[in-house]
DNA sequence: TCTGGGGTCCTAGGACCC
DNA sequence: TCTGGGGTCCTAGGACCC
């Protein structure tokens, strides 16, 4: 038996934890660079503005609303993510943390007596009170005998309290339950897909459910029959206990002001690279390729670029400077700062992407260098900004991240201009509380 | 008129998820 | 003016081999 604790608006969630003057006024959550809205409250969502919106486009209803708008602060979620599943791991050791805002459970197929509808509910809701007072972050309570069956509950349980149980309930009844769930809100049905099986007459998850196996094959082949066979009821996806290793990893930002310059470039994917080679480092992996990325805006008008260009590193690394340098490289191989006809090219986002992971300890290839004072320069410079580095913010970094000249701003980084504080997880950013005399 | 058969590996792109 | 960021998996098709 699965359990899905899913945090509704949990961005927004975390924001009013301490600002409880907003859990009746409208607030939103901006994207990285504050361009979209990617968390509502369910004021905002009432009022029509759709998820993923750009904010300039919403800015005036927002406004006109009174709503509270703020700036993504990953710091303050991220605590309040380990809290929400810190508190699930009271109920059972087999948590498996599946987003920011979600986690799977998985509990020991109750006994035939335990099986009663009424206690299982009141699972979900224990469940459910516990979060809300523990970590004061409001969740829902999905029971089923497969993940793809508790992610259909968990939207039933949107207009059902935030708690439901599909455990134990008969074909028929099952299907009463998904005839509610359009196709399209089924867990691994995308647009596209949706498209596909309603142009073909099947518009809920109780018709796919109830499609022949040979026509589900041949219309969204292995992944959706899989899908098919968990709204049976079948389980096919069982719970990850330990996180599988990562095969690539990516680091990359809009820009807030466009970048024209190959400086102002290069000093970006020097960062993106250093980010993310701190990261492999951490969990202890070396990259076999690097790639770059960057490109001008996709919206409006001038002349339109995307670069993305990679190459493969003589042996598995985790080292700054040998990726920083591949990236420089790639970078000097593709630059153009004008297109044919004379039209500056305005770059709007930039990444760096490492490719063909493995563990750092393998030895991947004989003849490959050892350097050990590699390994004593990372471990010391990891080890300084872990004490010394202010949120991101690297104390010790290489010098290609900061080419401009001293006392010149940074200007293509990233925009941020509605942050609330770290609430939970820096001391100069306490809540103060204060009293009314 | 006539154009083998079978295999591997790699890459790009699609689809999906949050 | 202003439109996240970060992943996984699968498939189709090309290159190449015998």
């Amino acid at each position: 038996m699965f359990a899905l604790v899913d945090a509704s608006n949990f961005y927004v969630s975390c924001e009013r934890v301490f600002r409880p003057d907003l859990r009746e006024r409208p607030v939103v959550v901006l994207s990285n660079n504050d361009g979209c809205i990617v968390s509502r409250s369910e004021e905002v969502k009432r009022a029509g503005i759709p998820n993923g919106a750009p904010l300039f486009k919403a800015r005036r209803q927002l406004e006109r609303m009174g709503a509270a708008v703020f700036s993504s602060n990953y710091e303050l979620y991220g605590d309040f993510s380990f809290r929400v599943m810190e508190t699930l791991g009271t109920f059972t050791p087999d948590v498996e943390p599946y987003s920011i805002d979600e986690a799977f459970l998985v509990f020991s197929t109750p006994r035939p007596q335990d099986r009663h509808p009424d206690r299982l509910a009141a699972l979900a809701h224990e469940i459910r009170q516990r979060v809300r007072q523990w970590t004061g972050i409001p969740v829902r309570v999905s029971l089923a005998p497969t993940k793809t069956l508790c992610k259909a509950g968990s939207e039933l349980a949107r207009s059902r309290g935030g708690a439901i149980s599909l455990v134990g309930r008969s074909p028929e009844a099952m299907g009463a339950m998904l005839d509610e769930v359009p196709v399209g809100e089924v867990w691994g049905i995308g647009g596209a897909s949706r498209r596909k099986l309603e142009t073909r007459g099947v518009t809920t998850a109780r018709q796919l459910r109830d499609a022949p196996d040979a026509w589900v094959r041949k219309t969204l082949h292995t992944v959706g029959m899989r899908t098919v066979y968990e709204l049976r009821g079948v389980s096919c996806l069982p719970l990850e206990r330990a996180p599988t290793p990562r095969r690539t990893m990516l680091r990359s930002r809009s820009f807030g002001t466009p970048v024209t310059d190959p400086t102002a470039m290069r000093e970006a994917l020097a960062t993106h690279a250093s980010a993310a080679c701190r990261t492999l480092r951490d969990e202890g992996l070396a990259a076999q390729a690097v790639q770059v990325f960057y490109h001008t805006g996709r919206h409006g008008e001038g002349a339109h670029r995307s670069v993305s260009l990679g190459t493969p590193l003589r042996s598995p690394t985790n080292a700054t400077a040998d990726v920083v340098a591949a990236t420089r490289y790639l970078l000097e191989q593709s630059w153009a700062s004008r297109d044919a006809a004379g039209r500056p090219f305005r770059y709007k986002k930039a990444g760096v992407m490492l490719l063909d992971l493995v563990p750092a300890d393998a030895q991947a290839d004989l003849f490959a260098p050892q350097r050990p004072e590699h390994q004593r320069l990372y471990a010391a410079l990891d080890a300084l900004n872990r004490q010394f580095g202010r949120h991101g913010a690297p104390a010790v970094s290489i010098a290609s991240t900061q080419l401009r000249a001293p006392g010149t701003a940074t200007r293509w980084r990233t925009v941020c201009e509605h942050a609330s504080p770290a609430y939970t997880t820096r001391f100069d950013h306490l809540p103060a509380l204060r009293f009314a005399a």
